[in-house]
DNA sequence: TTGTATGCGTTATCAA
DNA sequence: TTGATAACGCATACAA
């Protein structure tokens, strides 16, 4: 083998920085010298489909073994041109649905030999697009995504063209991008949510929600004002609470709502405004559910704990994930369905317990 | 340029199947050629250090942009042996005190350019085990990790020798395996909670733990121990009870306990024993805290919601998954410190609410 | 300041 | 069934 005297300056140089691999390091070519074989015989005994003969196979499985020998990651990737990866972009992590979504992608992921990386955006637009951008380099085989910019502008997704990575939205998606989607029926939840709270002799009822514009928010809240309008109650503009992502500012935003507006009915589209509303409630000493009944969207496992046990409606998180996952993955087998719109809908659950009761409070 | 018949053949097959880059998609040498200059120029344009004119620069920068290049993620860590992504083990990913722990180390690695990868074990040692063997292909720089099996042999990590990688342990971890590591003062915050019930007028009291081999339920018994010692209560080993991951089971094992044993005090290792606890009560009319007093370990920032109020031993969780990110890139900055043992130490606190109040619960 | 040449570790192709 | 080889896309040493 001919080595320039460039290049072996080159080595020396990088072997005393540590940045290339030494004798401790194995490779292919290493483990092939090993076994007396060739690098194309070793790749054959790690790759299930080509021709190698069982014995030697095994051969090099065990020696393998031995000197801790794996296919590297990177080099494979450069060569098949692709990563075996997924990313994973939310919102926020410290929130019950989030982290049962992604355990569900996760699971599916791994069934599939596929590793995932998480990004979380804290509800940051630019961090979104930064991430989205960033992953188009490689690092990621497809996106599985709830979005955080409903707001702005969303064509920077068309902007790689054909180059695009498969990408599948769950829960929070833009609807005028046309990718597969995984979502709830959130219009009919509110629907119900809303005529529950009614039929619980309600009246006026004011809809928490962080930020009206998300597509999300208006889906829910149509929800919201049609059961309104069955029931002949007029719609209040301002009974429409805007909350914001800050705990503090939420506070102020939801006690002034209760003192001024008085609402008797309180529904919120995620379930931190509800906590906010029970803290609330606590401080100014409405009692719930006898002066404010209380319903929210929450996957949240001891929703029956709370002080009263709280009315939710609860989305299959976990399956939401996974079905997502399925998604993207069947984009990633077959190419040919690479354009396919696909939109599946998961039903959510209802759950009435004691902060919508008639009743006062027992427990 | 030469191209083997063979290889001609290759690529044109692969150009069909798609799997080889074709017009639409950018590398260094398109670039290159729609500016008319080397790849290195490129190359450098990319990265800080090297000698390169402003205005090539730019244009190169503007003109990447434009036709949306960005280095081959792959292409660069095979070059430059690091990946710049860490990997991210936990047991589980529902959990309060995990979920906030990966934001904590998710955001860090964020500043420092790193991505994260998140691996779920289930509680499955064999999945663990797994999970850090094929880490060492070079898809990681680095592993932070809370810990499965300490019922089994940790040696499997011994077995890289001075290929390990840098591995830094949070919360759970192994005792005999010499690695950086972040943990809280959980003998302390154990004794404070015991102390605590016994003040509270507890005399009959049980400590829950999910795995008593675990090193972290063994130093947190113990602290339970001590401070049962200085109060002279004499230790009852059927106190001690052994709840496993099961809901179901747990369910049992705790009506049973609660039954059979009379406790007046319940110190749960996890914020899952304590809601398993709290439906126990609920189902069996014992009164919190009247008839029983309830402390938990807990990260659950709706602990005052709770009927009633959860009194909690709160772990700075963020913080300790930003501790254990930086103590992991203090190892991957300079490798001189690779085997520096470094240990960081964060306190607890114990939050007082009705769930250990004297008096009957008022809200 | 820029270009040329080379190899990172792997895998697919073809030849033997 | 195995071996030789070229290339994946990039970054660096050195020459120009």
């Amino acid at each position: 083998m001919f080595i320039s005297k460039y290049y072996s300056l080159y080595l020396q140089r990088n072997l005393k920085k540590g940045l290339i691999a030494t004798m401790d390091s194995i490779n292919i070519k290493k483990l092939a010298e090993a076994l007396n074989l060739s690098t194309s015989t070793i790749s054959r005994a790690f790759r299930d489909n080509s021709d190698i003969s069982g014995t030697t196979k095994e051969r090099i499985l065990a020696k393998a073994k031995e000197l801790n020998y794996q296919p590297n990651h990177y080099a494979s990737n450069l060569r098949e041109q692709k990563s075996k990866t997924i990313a994973v972009i939310v919102p926020e992590l410290a929130n019950n649905y989030f982290s049962q979504a992604i355990h569900g992608i996760e699971r599916v992921a791994r069934e599939n030999g596929y590793h995932i990386l998480i990004y979380v955006t804290d509800d940051d637009y630019k961090k979104e697009v930064n991430f989205i951008r960033h992953l188009h380099n490689g690092r990621a085989d497809g996106i599985i995504m709830s979005v955080s910019g409903e707001a702005n502008d969303h064509n920077y997704l068309n902007k790689f063209g054909t180059k695009r990575l498969p990408l599948v939205f769950f829960d929070r998606i833009y609807e005028d991008i046309e990718t597969p989607r995984v979502i709830t029926n959130d219009y009919n939840s509110s629907f119900l949510a809303t005529e529950h709270l009614i039929e619980q002799g309600c009246r006026r009822i004011a809809y928490l929600v962080v930020n009206k514009s998300l597509s999300i928010g208006k889906t829910r809240m149509k929800g919201y004002i049609d059961a309104l309008e069955k029931y002949h109650i007029p719609f209040e503009e301002n009974l429409i609470i805007d909350c914001s992502n800050s705990y503090e500012e939420n506070s102020i935003i939801i006690k002034d709502a209760l003192h001024q507006l008085k609402p008797d009915g309180v529904f919120t589209s995620v379930e931190r405004l509800a906590f906010a509303t029970y803290y609330a409630c606590y401080d100014l000493g409405i009692n719930i559910p006898q002066d404010l009944k209380v319903i929210s969207f929450s996957s949240l496992e001891i929703a029956p704990l709370l002080n009263p046990s709280l009315t939710t409606i609860t989305q299959p998180a976990t399956e939401i994930g996974e079905q997502a996952a399925k998604l993207l993955f069947k984009i990633l087998d077959d190419n040919e369905d690479k354009n396919l719109f696909n939109e599946v809908i998961l039903q959510s659950k209802i759950i009435v317990r004691n902060s919508t009761s008639k009743e006062p409070k027992n427990h």
